[in-house]
DNA sequence: GATACCAGTTTGGGATACCAAACTGGTATC
DNA sequence: GATACCAGTTTGGTATCCCAAACTGGTATC
């Protein structure tokens, strides 16, 4: 494993993991003395992950990218346009064995699982979902929008009753799909996609003063 | 402007204009000489490239993409999703004033022009159509998308009559999006899209044996 | 007290030196 | 003639050094 790969993998899971926060500024050579790398593979692996939005430029400089309210709206818009299309593309395959995988998946976690797993099956739902489809244009797509989301998601308070719905809403999303019916399961994602996009941002939008708090820069809608 | 911005740009010129053939074998040294600045900014630049996926790693060296006619195929269903989820949302905006610019840009096309002109507006139809709808990230997808097929439709042999078909499907795709008629936009703008991409896959088909004779690396379908 | 200014420090951009792995071309061996 | 092997070269990966611009904190001036 090349330094710039353990720079680039370790840094990209300290932002996620929110252990830098979001706004916050990072310098090269912070990163540098963190990671025990040289200041080669950490402008490498900042210019990767400015690509992926996780980090940007603040004139000369660099920061952790804020959540940003209306960007979450903008990429539900995205994440619908090409979901939809990797849902009805998957459809209409002949072999669609691939769904059981997914149902497992989902049905792996239970009233035990940390919280932590439920996010991770809750992202890669979408993101195998859109493997299925053959289209590497539409996997990428749909992996970068849920990098995007990835913390914002996180921060989202979430009952047990949301989680419940959830897994409900992707069962019969598969459901659709595994019965070949593409009308259906369009339907049925675009409306989990808009009624997940609704709560996070009514929760991070209520909760902006508690993540303010805690030195994250919220961006409002 | 920065010397890696420099390179970037000059380097995407060369790639995109055929000066470097796809398929080509580049080396960091050789980007240093040519273009007078050191490893740094050039290899800043083809990591940015990487990204665009107009270079590409083999092992350890870098390439410059291949023509690839599978991938051609699954970028059309990755920019219909996008350019008709952009254009539906822009039939739904009250003011669509901007829907004039992008004729205006159609009209300043005639017999007279340069292919390379015809060429650019081509792709710029699409990038600004995205552009209307506001949505950052379906814009960012098409610019992408465009970016990935420009070489491609460079190369394909188009004569008169399908460049006069194109302008033709463009205003026509403008006409119903100018009158709020999404659906009917929506079924313009796919078809316009299957119809182009069928066309050059055809093209570049017929033609893999001239284009490897000038040293391009083609990958089939 | 406000402000303009200045020296010292920090920071990203760039250039260069060094290294290990991969590649190349020739040679010795069978 | 084919093949295994070896020295020399090339190349990307990394570390380090230098620089100019931006920032900081304090001070002198009004």
């Amino acid at each position: 494993m090349s330094q710039m790969q353990n720079v680039e993998r370790q840094l990209r899971e300290m932002i996620l993991g929110l252990e830098i926060g979001p706004g916050e500024r990072l310098t090269e050579r912070w990163i540098e003395s963190r990671f025990g790398a040289s200041r080669t593979p950490v402008r490498a692996a900042l210019l990767r992950l400015e690509t992926e939005g996780l980090v940007g430029r603040d004139g000369r400089g660099w920061t952790v990218a804020p959540i940003n309210l209306a960007e979450l709206g903008q990429i539900a818009v995205y994440r619908e346009a090409v979901e939809v299309a990797a849902v009805r593309l998957t459809a209409a395959l002949e072999d669609r064995s691939g769904i059981d995988v997914i149902a497992a998946m989902l049905d792996s976690c239970d009233i035990e699982t940390p919280r932590e797993e439920w996010h991770r099956v809750g992202m890669d739902f979408h993101i195998e979902l859109a493997r299925l489809s053959g289209n590497e244009f539409l996997l990428r797509a749909v992996r970068d929008a849920m990098t995007r989301l990835s913390r914002a998601r996180w921060l989202e308070v979430r009952d047990e009753k949301a989680l419940g719905r959830a897994w409900a809403e992707h069962h019969a999303i598969l459901a659709a799909v595994r019965a070949g019916h593409a009308d259906e399961a369009a339907r049925l994602l675009s409306d989990h996609i808009a009624g997940s996009r609704d709560r996070l941002v009514a929760s991070l939008h209520d909760d902006r003063r508690g993540l303010r708090a805690r030195g994250f820069a919220v961006v409002a809608a």
